[in-house]
DNA sequence: GGAACCGGGCTCTGCCATGGGT
DNA sequence: ACCCATGGCAGAGCCCGGTTCC
């Protein structure tokens, strides 16, 4: 996923400017809202409404993008009362960088509209889960959205006493909201609605514990108080029908190695799922084969068309056997760079992939170069 | 000792639509 | 008429290593 893959060179770019802090002083953290008298629009369209300069000002020595900011929330520049000052107060002193603070504001412009007591409440609250302000600013860089998209601190708080009263561990709230912030936004009632579906949903498979199944499936995944019921239910139901899966198999697959899969978008599983069919189809696969290849590892349905056909091709073309692939569904699990790496290194050191195991391909590294090692040596023993 | 099995670690935002409030 | 809060959507992998098995 590209987006996820970004993670990493966002936190690196942080990394530069987040070991500094500022002084919280007194003085400056109550500071007064500023606010412009005559804060309301202005009738003629030809000038700049004159009551946006010192807000215009303050977003541009700020540094924000301010084209960026009137596209995503124009509503933001017509109010009377902005925060933007403190604002950048606020965040400094947790140590986010001039950067950081333009980039939020940018992308979410809102957030110069909550007052620095309402962020101080949220921010403690999020604290009570997180135990470093960076980790929290690096959050907040990521996805200003989740933080600042709604100010209702009760629910918030009522939020996370709902989520320890699931049985979630502090661990895994920590996780939960460092991947899935957005999950501590949601109202109170949609993280129940979607706490309630899933009890739903393990009653109705014949398990008598629903709690430990909600427990077990968001630790598997995160990210599942996030998505729609509509979303979830769909895949869920999708699951059941393409696989035919009684109560038992379909319990086992989406509190384990299917959890992950019930976020996708339902077209895009069915999408992704066609696609494998089809290509097995196209090797003379049975319907079967394809079943029994998709339930063995079913994070493959994650593979859009492109990457699943280029890695199915590629392998093919070293002269794997689609039933040496279907066997060992997990050499998918690599990029397609592993696999053309190692085919030709393997290859080059006298492995021949036709005949030998392919699992190979996607162990770690670290245990994939011993063999190789192993390999080379074997090799050169028998050429000398 | 080496491979198979299997589970886990990382990791989700930015945008749009809508209903409610003023 | 406008803004705000909030629900919902699209999008789309790779790697590691402990334990068990042979």
């Amino acid at each position: 996923m590209a987006s996820r893959n970004l993670w990493h060179m966002r936190s690196n770019l942080l990394l530069g400017s987040r070991y500094w802090t500022i002084q919280y002083s007194t003085e400056i953290l109550f500071r007064s809202i500023s606010f412009r008298l005559f804060g309301v629009k202005h009738d003629n369209a030809d000038s700049e409404p004159s009551e946006n300069k010192d807000l215009l000002n303050n977003l541009l020595t700020m540094g924000v993008d301010i084209d960026m900011a009137k596209k995503r929330q124009p509503g933001v520049f017509n109010r009377m009362f902005t925060n933007e000052q403190d604002l950048q107060i606020f965040l400094q002193s947790k140590g986010a960088s001039k950067e950081v603070i333009a980039s939020i504001i940018s992308r979410y412009p809102r957030a110069i509209t909550r007052t620095t007591e309402s962020l101080s409440k949220r921010w403690d609250l999020w604290r009570k889960i997180i135990t470093s302000d960076l980790e929290i600013v690096n959050i907040l860089e990521r996805s200003p959205e989740s933080f600042f998209r709604s100010s209702n601190n009760e629910d918030l708080e009522k939020n996370i006493n709902f989520l320890c009263s699931v049985g979630l561990t502090h661990e895994c709230l920590c996780r939960l909201l460092t991947n899935a912030p957005r999950t501590f936004s949601n109202s109170l009632d949609l993280n129940k609605h979607m706490v309630e579906f899933l009890h739903e949903v393990c009653l109705s498979l014949g398990y008598n514990d629903p709690t430990d199944f909600v427990r077990k499936i968001i630790f598997k995944n995160p990210f599942i108080l996030i998505q729609s019921t509509k979303r979830v239910k769909a895949n869920i139901e999708f699951l059941q029908s393409t696989f035919t899966l009684n109560k038992d198999e379909l319990l086992v697959l989406i509190r384990g190695s299917g959890a992950g899969i019930l976020d996708l978008s339902n077209d895009c599983v069915k999408r992704n799922y066609t696609n494998i069919k089809e290509k097995l189809f196209s090797f003379g696969c049975t319907e079967e084969e394809v079943h029994k290849f998709v339930l063995s590892y079913p994070d493959m349905i994650f593979l859009a068309e492109k990457k699943f056909n280029d890695k199915i091709d590629y392998l093919i073309t070293e002269k794997i056997s689609i039933s040496q692939i279907i066997e060992s569904p997990r050499v998918l699990d690599s990029s397609l760079n592993t696999l053309k790496s190692r085919t030709k290194e393997l290859v080059h050191a006298g492995y021949n992939l036709n005949t030998s195991n392919i699992t190979i391909l996607s162990w770690s590294q670290k245990r994939y170069q011993a063999k190789l090692k192993k390999i080379r040596k074997q090799h050169l023993g028998l050429k000398s």
